[in-house]
Order: structure tokens, then C-alpha cells, then sequence
DNA sequence: TGTACATCAGTGAACGCGCGTTCACTGATGTAC
DNA sequence: TGTACATCAGTGAACGCGCGTTCACTGATGTAC
């Protein structure tokens, strides 16, 4: 339970303890979710008084902010490392539906494996406060879904009119597949539960896309190259 | 904060302790969420000492487990409420995909005007420990659902063997609505809100039915009566 | 290049708090005879 | 119908705990001259 990062610092000033604080703070949720969140352990970690915490954070939930804002950094690369998986296959409908397809997975993928950190992501008291913006490099969850689905647009596959809709059937889909399988789904066994989300992607493509989820090879319509 | 509900009581013996309880830390859950559910405040609520509580719950666990527990008989009457304000049309599908629609629906408001509630159903403590079956009376939130998926089968809406995707499909959509709607979205005006729920149930019925959400009045085509 | 001094970034000790839970207890209830 | 007694369902006091936060402080840093 206690600091395990906890060694004694060379100087008097640590040089860059709001960063270390957050990172023991990531730590914490990733095992606990973001209750673990908990001042006078981050402190104890980073191997500092707990009131020096208060040189950088107004309190308590200024700093889960603060790491909730991480987990939706990590949240993001989770479904940018997916995308980035694809290799092209030159049909620009089935590329363009395979990299929304792509983005929801390593949504569902990040809820799975770091469970504690996606549900700090969205916690409330994260919310809270002051805005502090959004990912800074573009890499945002939002700023994927938003490429995905105009990708789709441009492919031809999605009206431009529809992209409200879509982007929250898609979020919300995705979202609440996550928090289901983390919940009430949480005893499935690996394999079935990959085929859920595999099938509810697919699911959610038939909902998205009138004229149908592409296949690669059958010589589907499409309007734009 | 404290007992507003804390009367003296006529006897020494309560007669339905284990209920009143139950009904406190409903209360509680109902303003603030299953953090909110605090063993102590339960006891003082009900004017009892706090030890009390302990003849009928295991441990502060146990108690959170039969709040959530009641906590879904909630969410099921909202979504039964929702169904039963429904006038047949005479037309099988249109009547079938409006009452799955209608589930989607209560489930959504209930989440949205009772939030704590809401958010008490699905947290993790109630989870834990032993399962305490479902809903009594065959109006659970999951066996609603079901009915709803069953009755598109029957209208030849939905192939039976569709039915397992269509449930993950329909329950993960409403269920990231809501809490999308909760978090994220929740600065979003009532009107603006109320657009997207139509707009995202519309948009689940066309990745659930093959051959489209069916229309009143308009002769579409469908196999059984 | 050296020194005075304001500012920054930490420390140590303490605060009050309310929590979940346990202990040994006692008043109330119901059942056997 | 009345009484003895086991069992049930509460009480009162206390436990140890760890938390977030504040106080008055001090060591380190950097800048003006």
C-alpha cells in the first residue's frame, strides 16, 4: 500500500513536483480507480509533506482534474495506436469505416485494460472547476471520433448532415459498451467478450451508414475516391 | 445534512428496521450518488445507533448492494412507465419498435432525473458479494429489454438470431447516452438534449433492424403479424 | 565577481472530522410447559 | 392463563484510522546593484 516510488530527494526543491505528483496520482487510479486518488498518498509517494501538494493544486479535486486530464491523454493514444495498426487497403470506404471501426476499439480496448484510468477519466469531480482545455496535440478522443466520422463524410459513406447524430450514437455506444462489459459483463470470458464488441461495432456501423457497412472486395458503391 | 427523517420511535424494537434503512440510504443515493451512502448517516436518519445496523447488514457493502438493488426496481418502473403510456397503433411493428423505444426512453429519463440513483445501480460495491438475483416481479430493467427485443422478433422486425448483438447494441447505446448526457454533455439545454436521446434511439433502431425503423402509415413490409 | 534580499518551494506539527466497526450490555418478544 | 427462559433486536461507548487542510516556519534560488 505505501510508496514503493518513495526515495529520498537530492535537493531541498524536487524541480518538477506537479508533474510527479500527477504521475503518482495516474498510478493510484490505474490501480484503484479515482477514489485511490488520494492527497497525503500522492505525497507520500513522490516522497514529500503532504502540504506541499498545495503549491500546485487549489486542493483535491484540482488535482484529480489534473489526472483525469492524463487519462484522457492515455485514452487517446489507446485509440490512435489502433488506427495506426491499419494498413490501407485503397478502397477509401472500407479504409474510412475500418479507422472508426478502429478508433472505437482501442476505446473499448483502453476501458479493459486500464480500467481505473478510463473510469477517472469521466469521473465528476474531474469535471469540475475550471476547464483546463482539451488535449493539447490534436490526439484528443473527441478530436479521433471527429476525424473518423469526416472521413466517412468524405468517403462518402456518411451524409455531412448526419454527423451529429452519428458522433453520439458512436460515442455513446462505444462509451457504454466499455462501462456494461467493466459492470454487469465483467465475468465474460475474454473470447465472447471480444466477439460482443466486435459484433456491437458492427452493430453500430448498420446505424451510422445508409447505405451499409463496407466490405472489402464486393465492389460497393461509393461517391468519392 | 443531518436526519430530517430522525423521529423518536414509539418502541424499543423498530418492527422493519432492515427496510427503513434500505429507504434512508435510498435517500441519500438519491442526492448524491453511492458515495453519498454513508453507514452512519443511514443509522442516524432512521434514529437508531449506528451499530444497529449491523443486525441486519454484513457491513456498509452489503447495505450499498440492497440500495442499488432497489435502485434498479426504480429504473425498471421508469422504463415500464415509459411503455405503458404507449397507444397500440394496430400496426405490429410500428407498435413493437415504439415500445423498445419507449424502454430506451424511461431507461435514459430515469438516469437523467435520478441521477444518484441511477449512478447507484451500476457502482462497483453493489457488484461484489452475493448476487441477491434480480429484479422480483418480471419488470427489471434487463428482462424489459428483453420483452422488447422478443416482440421485434415476433413482428418479423428482427431475426431471432439477432437478438444477443441487438440487446449489447441497444442496452451499451442508451446506457453511454446517459451517462454522456450526465457528464460530458451535461451543460447541453433540456431542448437541445431531448433532440439527441430522439435522435440516437432513431439512430440505434437502424443498426438493430435489418430492413430499416418501421414508419406509421406507410405499408413497409413486414412477416408476421 | 560578490553580496543583500525578495521570492519561491519546501517542512513539521497539528487541527478537527467523521467514518466503519467492535465490545459488552439490556430491553422486548415469543414460546414451552 | 401464567410463568421461565432462550432468543432477538436494539443501546452506549469506544476503537483506531486516515483523511484534507492550515499554521508558522525555513532552506534554496535568482536577481539587482
Amino acid at each position: 500500500m505505501t510508496s514503493a516510488t518513495a526515495r529520498p530527494r537530492r535537493s531541498y526543491h524536487h524541480g518538477d513536483l506537479r508533474n510527479a505528483l500527477v504521475e503518482a496520482g495516474v498510478e493510484l487510479a490505474r490501480d484503484g480507480g479515482p477514489d485511490a486518488i488520494v492527497l497525503r498518498e500522492v505525497a507520500r509517494r513522490v516522497g514529500v509533506s503532504p502540504n506541499a501538494a498545495y503549491r500546485h493544486f487549489d486542493d483535491l479535486p484540482d488535482l484529480i482534474q489534473a489526472v483525469a486530464h492524463r487519462a484522457l491523454v492515455e485514452l487517446g493514444r489507446s485509440m490512435k495506436r489502433e488506427t495506426s495498426r491499419l494498413r490501407p487497403t485503397g478502397d477509401e470506404a472500407v479504409d474510412a469505416w475500418r479507422q472508426l471501426r478502429a478508433v472505437g476499439r482501442g476505446y473499448v480496448e483502453f476501458a479493459l485494460n486500464d480500467c481505473g484510468l478510463f473510469r477517472t477519466a469521466f469521473d465528476r469531480r474531474a469535471r469540475q472547476g475550471r476547464e483546463e482545455g482539451s488535449v493539447e496535440d490534436g490526439c484528443s478522443p473527441q478530436e479521433l471520433l471527429a476525424d473518423g466520422l469526416h472521413r466517412l463524410v468524405a468517403a462518402g459513406l456518411l451524409p455531412a448532415e448526419d454527423i451529429e447524430p452519428a458522433r453520439m450514437l458512436a460515442w455513446s455506444a462505444v462509451h457504454g459498451l466499455a462501462l456494461l462489459l467493466l459492470g454487469p459483463y465483467s465475468d465474460l470470458p475474454t473470447r465472447e467478450r471480444d466477439g460482443m464488441i466486435d459484433a456491437t461495432l458492427d452493430q453500430v456501423g448498420k446505424g451510422l451508414l445508409p447505405s451499409g457497412v463496407p466490405q472489402r472486395r464486393t465492389g460497393r458503391t461509393r461517391k468519392v475516391g
